[in-house]
DNA sequence: CATTTTCTGATGCACGTGCCTCAAAACATT
DNA sequence: AATGTTTTGAGGCACGTGCATCAGAAAATG
């Protein structure tokens, strides 16, 4: 083992010799400490430039006795792309280099003052940082400037109304929906049906803007009537697909709009369709990955949960310590599934 | 502050108390070190799963010293996939929590038994992992071996014949271009060209052998004659392409099968060609994103190359401690790109 | 020049884990 | 009981960095 002539990252100790100045000089740059001269700040600078110093954040972190304490509140529905997404977060907690303890709590999300009410409650906790999945709404705005102030991070997920957030944009994923669609339709013209679970809800609302917009400016030629929407209630899904379909003898296309695409791919299954409707999904979940093998579905539109779980970890992180975050690795991509590349 | 009751994540010493004997014997059983009495090693065990307790891989790592020295061998071609790939290894690692060196080498990736030479000298050198993208061959093949036994780790890199390597499978990326070129052109016949730098290298010809099965199973009606080859030569690209396209009246796709698509996608702008060909090129770099956003292509089929250079650092890692890696995080994906989710 | 102020060096402990040594304890064998 | 063997405990140093403290040097001020 030839591990004499090894070339290690260089360390604070080589930094302080490179620059003629002891280890404490060092540290007092390093950390941005007042007392130290324009001129021994360069030379040190100058040394770190020509060492390639890079700061070893594991020993720092160990040295600072640092802790990360987040917290993820996410909507008490059931759906798989939740559970999925949870089973996530543990798992990218538990493989983290850094000591952390993350917390995955239930709320009701669409009660805006419970939200307010859960987040305010956190601030008394110290926690380090929150991941909140829940429409943004002038209370739930207000608590997270209240933690902010506190000095808590609070990083909306997945899906947020106005404002950045971890996770897809609603609007491009609905557009690549609708661009996906009206490609696969082919020319000519025909009416795509669009099924939403419920259209209150603003996810919904923008894939749906994202979609339409596309569907008008470059495929003029598909109609797409008013959504129908769900409930989630497989009856009634069967009941006005089934109205809806035979009332279009020119039905080219469906596009399953919510993310719990479970019940509505189910009945599709059953159903008399023309041959060759283009479905079209959200989410990668065992339903929509079943129904995109067995050929019910010809494209699902998703976004990867286990990337989401570990960008938000880090991005938790790199706010608490006041860093920047490496961008290149937080870009959530909008996937486009066919069965070539599941 | 209510720093009092923050729960931390246990460590050793919290572990040593919970199952009632010292450190130095929970350090004996966490490092399967021999002289522990199976009564002793399974109340350890117990604590752990007790206390969940994770080992603090930061700690660890700072007190073995641990470092790694790497070295990417990357073929001396100068195309824009492979530079962006060079920028985000060098960005990996310096982005790396651990102390890690990586060095890129250009090789003559063609050349066998240069190749296997280039292999054997790094056997000396005291490097813990390689990272080799060029075709494998036998005396390449050996020269993986020999490093292999003398406990260097070598990881097929974005490209390989047989074997398992990190990047996405050729063949089920052209199948995907496939799938899509069949949907895009929509019903009925017509010819699609296939145009690529060069046939005889074996990616080519895997996504070819993919393109081409999807093809006959799923769009019979759509012929494909033989590859253009173009050998990056830009008058060369114009002269082929223009004879095959004056001969072909129904022409419906070009598939653009090289990774560097820069010549042909530029030789394109500037022919005469039906209105909504359908055009699919392979990887994401400047010119095939230019050509994505105005028109000229439909579609890019392609790997993060940033998310290829972290991966193949974690399976470098991974290999030279005998860990297991964190599988999800390290599924390379085959992206579809459109317009709407650059 | 003397004095104050500003800057720097030397040193040491801490973090959690790995790895070592040495002695003490527990156990097994005669 | 005496001996040998295996198992365990106690303690310490190391890794690279953060964060103290204190004394000494250099610079600025009088």
């Amino acid at each position: 083992m030839p591990d004499a002539d090894r070339v290690l990252p260089p360390t604070t100790k080589d930094l302080a010799r490179a620059a003629g100045v002891s280890r404490a000089t060092v540290d007092r740059v390093l950390n941005g400490r007042l007392g130290v001269r324009q001129a021994t700040v360069d030379r040190v600078n100058q040394a770190i430039r020509d060492l390639g110093f890079v700061r070893n954040m594991a020993a720092a972190n160990l040295a600072k006795g640092r802790s990360y304490r987040f917290v993820h509140l996410l909507p008490s529905s059931g759906d798989l792309f939740l559970e999925e997404l949870e089973r996530c977060i543990a798992e990218a907690a538990r493989f983290s280099a850094d000591r952390l303890v993350t917390d995955i709590r239930r709320i009701d999300a669409n009660d805006p003052h419970a939200v307010a009410r859960d987040l305010a409650a956190l601030g008394a906790e110290g926690c380090d940082g929150v991941a909140l999945m829940a429409p943004r709404s002038p209370p739930v705005r207000d608590a997270i400037a209240r933690l902010d102030d506190a000095g808590v991070p609070v990083i909306p997920f997945v899906s947020s109304q106005g404002g950045s957030f971890v996770g897809i944009d609603d609007r491009a994923a609905g557009a690549t929906a609708g661009l996906l669609m009206g490609r696969f339709a082919g020319a000519g013209s025909g009416s795509v049906l669009v099924l939403s679970e419920t259209m209150t809800a603003q996810d919904s609302l923008n894939r749906r803007l994202g979609f339409d917009a596309i569907l008008a400016a470059r495929f003029p030629a598909l109609r797409v009537p008013a959504s129908l929407e769900t409930y989630g209630d497989p009856d009634r899904t069967r009941a006005v697909l089934s109205r809806a379909v035979a009332g279009r003898p020119d039905l080219r296309g469906l596009y399953v709009l919510s993310s719990e695409a479970r019940v509505p791919l189910d009945v599709l299954g059953g159903m008399d369709l023309p041959r060759d409707l283009v479905v079209i999904a959200h989410e990668r979940t065992a339903a929509t990955v079943a129904a995109l093998l067995d050929g019910r579905v010809s494209a699902i539109i998703t976004q990867d949960p286990g990337h989401l779980a570990r960008s938000v970890l880090r991005r938790l992180k790199a706010l608490s310590d006041g860093r920047e975050v490496f961008a290149a690795q937080e870009r959530i991509r909008t996937e486009i599934l066919l069965e070539t590349n599941l």
